[in-house]
DNA sequence: CTACTATATGAGCGCATACGCATATACGCG
DNA sequence: CGCGTATATGCGTATGCGCTCATATAGTAG
């Protein structure tokens, strides 16, 4: 990929998907439905955000393309469209830990 | 990797790294900074931002350990420090063309 | 020293957005 | 139909942050 030539617009596309994944509150969600689909109330329980705000940051995630959406009833069972977000979630551990890991050296706190 | 087990602070480092590559203009910094170090001045017309803007912008990364600097007399070259960044760019320029591609099927315009 | 260049930073403004509250909508039941 | 449950959304507020202007700091040259 010839990164020079991305377009002002690519360049603003992917700067949208790191911005959908910025937020705290949309991590949790995303971890929650790693392992199975889960309908709003759960989500609410999950993480103990109001229903409101949950159902807000789900729209925030399916219009990113990152959830789907599936009604069922009065229920509507949210899951992970784009496993690929995972990948990203464990390429930035990966970066974290070998930062932190470093600074603690760095502080001496290291064997 | 046990998601369910990332601690709240975990998860606000991972989201925290995210916001940081949620910009725009840090994208092009970075971009502009892939193929070799740069001092601030190259940087300020390869984006065409004031040199304030670049300069806090410049700092924000390097803050969040992706880009480090080297002071050389009156300039101050500045290079990735983690370039991991650029597999994540990459994974989310994936996911971004599989969906796009999708859609514009979904609309008709596909072979 | 002064003058000039390169970079960083303080202050203020404006916009985007996360949140909570209240309410609307959608659906099922009787 | 009315009633209850699950989810979505309009609105107001607060906070974060990106941007600009002006200025400060650091380094070089004369």
């Amino acid at each position: 990929m010839n990164r020079s030539k991305l377009s002002e617009g690519a360049i603003d596309l992917i700067a949208a998907r790191f911005r959908v994944l910025g937020e705290p509150m949309r991590l949790k969600l995303l971890i929650a439905l790693e392992e199975r689909e889960r309908n709003v109330s759960d989500l609410v329980a999950a993480t103990g955000a109001t229903q409101a705000n949950v159902s807000r940051h789900l729209q925030t995630l399916t219009e990113a393309g990152i959830l789907a959406r599936r009604k069922e009833g009065l229920n509507v069972y949210y899951f992970i469209a784009d496993p690929g977000i995972f990948n990203l979630c464990e390429q930035v551990c990966g970066s974290l830990q070998k930062r932190l890991g470093a600074q603690a050296r760095a502080l001496g706190f290291s064997a």
